[in-house]
DNA sequence: CTGTATCCTAGATGATACTG
DNA sequence: CAGTATCATCTAGGATACAG
């Protein structure tokens, strides 16, 4: 839980199961996060090894965000608790 | 994760799994848990209908834990978890 | 577009002492 | 044994403005 135990770190892993987005994309799917929090949070996802950041010298400047092989396994962890979400929905 | 995500209340459910607990062999089992906070999370799984509290009156006074049905549909969620944290160790 | 820097508040968590 | 009450602290989180 010292790994994933914020209200966001869940979500921005969720997202990236399905692939390593840009991070204005990855952070559009999560709806009331602050830039703020949004930042903190995938750098310390970056820092404990849960995922990886590419950026890409561009103009405008372009970074994505995928999971590495240690956020990968959290996979069935993600998607039971999202299961169990939608799922628990009025019980 | 507004219903699981603090500190202690995953560690909580998972060692109610095997089965009800005392209040104090459950504490026991949460090295580190203040009481206040023992209390205050088992409270509030409560009421958000995760766990029951049965008070039986005698004395020394007797009280036990145990998942509800809602509670036990975090099984997979909470195995997952500590399979994962099992598997991490050094990764 | 992406990220940083501040300021600020509420809530989470602890330590301790006390009650039935 | 189980739980409550209080005081103190720390940090997560949000709002906003600014920077490369």
């Amino acid at each position: 839980m010292n790994l994933i135990g914020t209200k966001w770190k869940p979500l921005v892993l969720f997202h990236l199961l399905e692939g390593g987005l840009r991070s204005g994309v990855l952070q559009k799917k999560i709806p009331g996060i602050s830039n703020k929090m949004f930042t903190q949070t995938v750098r310390e996802l970056e820092k404990d090894g849960l995922l990886s950041r590419k950026v890409y010298p561009v103009v405008p400047p372009k970074v994505e965000y995928k999971l590495s092989k240690r956020g990968e396994s959290l996979e069935v962890v993600l998607r039971g608790l999202d299961k169990w979400g939608l799922e628990d929905v009025g019980s």
